[in-house]
DNA sequence: AATGAATGAGCCTTCATTCAT
DNA sequence: GATGAATGAAGGCTCATTCAT
């Protein structure tokens, strides 16, 4: 039975367990234990317990951030790129959801480095953008403010990761899809007419 | 819990170092040394770094979740409520910000205990069934998926720890107004007549 | 109501939770609390926590040693003085248990310092002589080892605090009615004629 | 429990030194200084200070009650079970002397666990079943009260580990000696014809 | 005499990290 | 790569003691 290097065994336990327990709250035996080797044995992989933790957020992160700049250079209307950014947002929610835990719980906002600030300035910088494009062309109220709509939509859905239980990727797309619809629409009943 | 001289003092400062560096983080040093004493002066006070948390949290906690049962009571239009319960929730964000990061970042959704996690629940449902009466009583889009929507505005209110400067209370009603808004009516320019 | 020095108090009290916690596992503020007021007033009766030992301690242990010194200068029979050793001690015993339980516990043999050694040591000795006396009067067996007599008739009274309920005055003197038989004629039956 | 390498070094150091301070007069420092390590190395070979005490006093503990469980099995006359109760113990008392003391300062009639109580319940039984064999088979006295008969010869043997200097093997066998004859034909001189 | 608060030292325990094997 | 052991630095908590009121 081959066992090529276990490094995304470390890197998914330390996932889960930071997840659960917190960074602070999870100790490196609690990781060894989950990986199935003993503490020490992880100091093959990482030089630092901060480099596990990085190590579980970066891909994620970084994959958010790339299809947001992505959308920037796109032409679709300010509406659809809200739709867009939610719909990718929720489904890496899904697809990792331990690992953007992790990230927001304990990256987020928390001016850790000049490094994660600038991705998480970058990110929200990028979503304010798409709202500012929607006013700018007149689709989206003039009198909206920006920097609020960016902010909770980001709010939103980082708290996603409190409530939902992912695995089904179809819910994940509705949810998603409401999610914008309020951000677009409102809840309120439009009178028809 | 004895409310001596300086209880308030302690409070406040556990508020402020929790808030900072995380439960997990922070130290009862750090605590005692924002107080001005010595860590073992500290359980004159508390009985364990966990009573000190709870005692953080639990005022401002059990402030809004009244807001929230009383305002059910009213016979305001759900819209009304709406911006009633982003209210009263930005603005205990903005008068003890500290304390409710602390609630948000530490306690929310974690399944503490069982009182936590019921008190969670509680709030949560409430603004749940103000969302409810709107769609029943035909003032809000039928298919509006309450279950989202009120965690949305949730999570977008609890997210504004991370980003909002408090101390200036015209501002916070402001941004309760313009996230009612957003909630409400959407970003979508009204298309008149 | 009036309520004289309450030095009395203390002291039972200390006695009480000495003998069931032990001297280093109990804390003043247990033993205020026994007392009913708080451990900081615990010091209007105490310099420290060792006072407090030896005055628990104290009046039992000299009560004993004054029994056998008087015992000494009486010209009964050794076998007597073996009964009447026995019964003082075991009658000690019964009326203030957790008194000699902490001397037991705490104090003897454990060389503290150079008081209670030297009446550790006095008890002892005159213990032994009466077996000696006995010995060289020819009423005890010759070649009875009496350093280890007399050590083992303190021992197993001694041990007596850790199994002995007290508060029965007729059993306690029974008791040490049997435990004289036992070490004047033992276990085995006579043979008659 | 693991027992690499300096297992039996640690528990020496701990029998050692809590049966100098007392368990809870003693530090983990103080047993680590002991042994040549760290307070926290110990913690590779223990779960709590508790564990070390359990460990320093188990095993013979276990030994004296196997003994006297296989002695019961044994047709030997009373007297000579006697004999060799107090043999077996003052054995183990002159070969382990720490350990035992540990065991019977900080163990023995104090109720720690079921486990223990049970322990100690069983040979303080055995013991006194010896006695009431005697009784029964009509070799020892009718008059003899086994119930603390067997108790003061327990007594008088665990005191020894407040007074006896260890290490010379056939002195101990002579005390054992000394200690049953007294037991059984008591001190009082035999009449001859 | 009693109280509430503060002190400072010490203790058990945890844990990230290192290292020889 | 893995392991068991050791390290050293905290951290939470206890407690004898002091003191102003």
């Amino acid at each position: 039975m081959p066992r090529p290097s276990r490094w995304d065994d470390v890197v998914a336990a330390a996932a889960r367990v930071f997840s659960e327990k917190g960074f602070g709250g999870a100790s490196l035996e609690d990781v060894a234990n989950e990986v199935g080797m003993l503490k020490g044995s992880l100091y093959n992989y990482i030089k630092s317990k901060e480099d596990l933790l990085f190590a579980v957020v970066r891909p994620d992160a970084e994959e958010l951030l790339t299809c947001a700049r992505d959308l920037k250079r796109t032409d679709l209307p300010a509406s659809e790129k809200v739709r867009q950014i939610a719909l990718v947002h929720v489904e890496i929610i899904d697809r990792h959801l331990p690992y953007v835990s992790v990230y927001i719980q304990e990256i987020a906002g928390k001016g850790i480095s000049q490094e994660w600030t600038d991705m998480d300035r970058e990110y929200m910088t990028l979503v304010e953008q798409v709202f500012l494009e929607g006013v700018e062309s007149g689709s989206f109220d003039p009198a909206l403010d920006t920097r609020i709509a960016a902010r909770s939509l980001i709010g939103a859905l980082n708290w996603m990761t409190r409530w939902y239980e992912p695995g089904d990727p179809a819910q994940a797309r509705a949810i998603a899809a409401q999610l914008s619809d309020i951000f677009l629409s409102g809840a309120l009943a439009r009178r028809r007419s």
